[in-house]
DNA sequence: GTGGTCTAGACCACC
DNA sequence: GTGGTCTAGACCACG
């Protein structure tokens, strides 16, 4: 499990989405301890308030749940993390069909648009 | 002309491209005088300092000048607008790459993805 | 509007509840500006950041919603605020019933505990 | 002797709770041996340090006493189990008069509020 | 050692 | 000026 984060963007809401794609691909599995606040915030170099937040943020949504002294574990219902992810995916995609649309480019372009950026990558 | 805003992203740069837009697609004329700070805010309801950013920003890349008393005018080279246009599209599909791919999609699965999210719509 | 806590439980759900309280009884109403995140911060003697949490609380449920850079505002609907208020007495109750039940008391006992309790007061 | 806990709640004074509650209605009699720590920890279901502590908070409070390498033993005078019951009990309704009236109800209403609360029951 | 809460103070973009 | 985000570091109760 890496913390690949994009400096660019808010890190505690990426935090949030990384555990998600873990749960979702089964690198974390339905029980399983995840690290520590502090331990997280040391491998991926960044302030344990943020993730606390984001740990925060999944208990919220039902996707992990935390124990006083004992740790964040994995929840039972790993469906939650699955249709977070899809969620996101799909809001992603719907904000920049969006923003390309606005940039004004039609359906059909964003699609050729998308399939050279594929074939030059 | 007009200024269809996402209220979910900073207001300043939405009006920057939209501007760059209109330049690039012709609704825009070489020459050709903007409206005035004052009437870009009321018909796009945001505050005319935010509108007032946008155009430095704009006359900043060569992309419009203003003269004193008088107005904002269109450039006389389009190309820096279109330039700007096609570098504000390949940044966002590239964030678009970054993001689907660290939400656990591989290039082919964000190519399927669009096609599909392109027939639903 | 008065800052009143209660310094042996967290802080920031009772600013929470605060507002939630303030928004039902009309003391703010719709579509009204709150204080600042600072000048609550101030006049309740508490941190800004444990004001701003309380606040994304308020905004997560509906019932203000913030405009950056122009401040938060109590959200149409006050409906929201007032079920979410009722949900809480209603939780309080229940837990305050189920704690004196695993004291000892039953629920006439506990009935007539609140009488004697009001009338000495 | 059941040890009914709420999980939302600090396991470590419900203990101590559950112990007073049965010494206070002769589930407990005076000088009587108690579960050992491990026992209790195991049909509780909870860390036998937290069982431990309770245990140490009923000892300081002289309403159990403990012999070395033979156990823990009800103390003879039960008085102080049921004051400090008692006690318990006072602290608690105050802190929930305090929480509804921050709420917004008046003395009356709660009143009410609890009656109606038990008939629904 | 763990999560939960709070304080203090910084920086940013937006208005 | 505003809210939004992050860092830094402290304290607490629980296990």
């Amino acid at each position: 499990m890496q913390w690949k984060l994009d400096k660019d963007r808010p890190i505690c809401p990426q935090l949030t989405e990384i555990v998600c794609v873990a749960i979702a691909n089964g690198t974390l599995e339905t029980g399983q301890k995840l690290m520590s606040v502090r331990e997280i915030a040391l491998q991926a170099g960044v302030n344990p308030n943020t993730v606390q937040k984001a740990l925060e943020n999944l208990e919220r949504l039902g996707i992990i749940y935390s124990v006083r002294g004992s740790g964040s574990f994995v929840s039972d219902d790993k469906s939650v993390a699955k249709n977070t992810l899809e969620r996101i995916i799909s809001e992603r995609t719907a904000e920049y069909f969006a923003q390309m649309k606005a940039l004004g480019l039609d359906s059909n372009e964003i699609k050729n648009y998308v399939e050279e950026w594929n074939e030059n990558e």
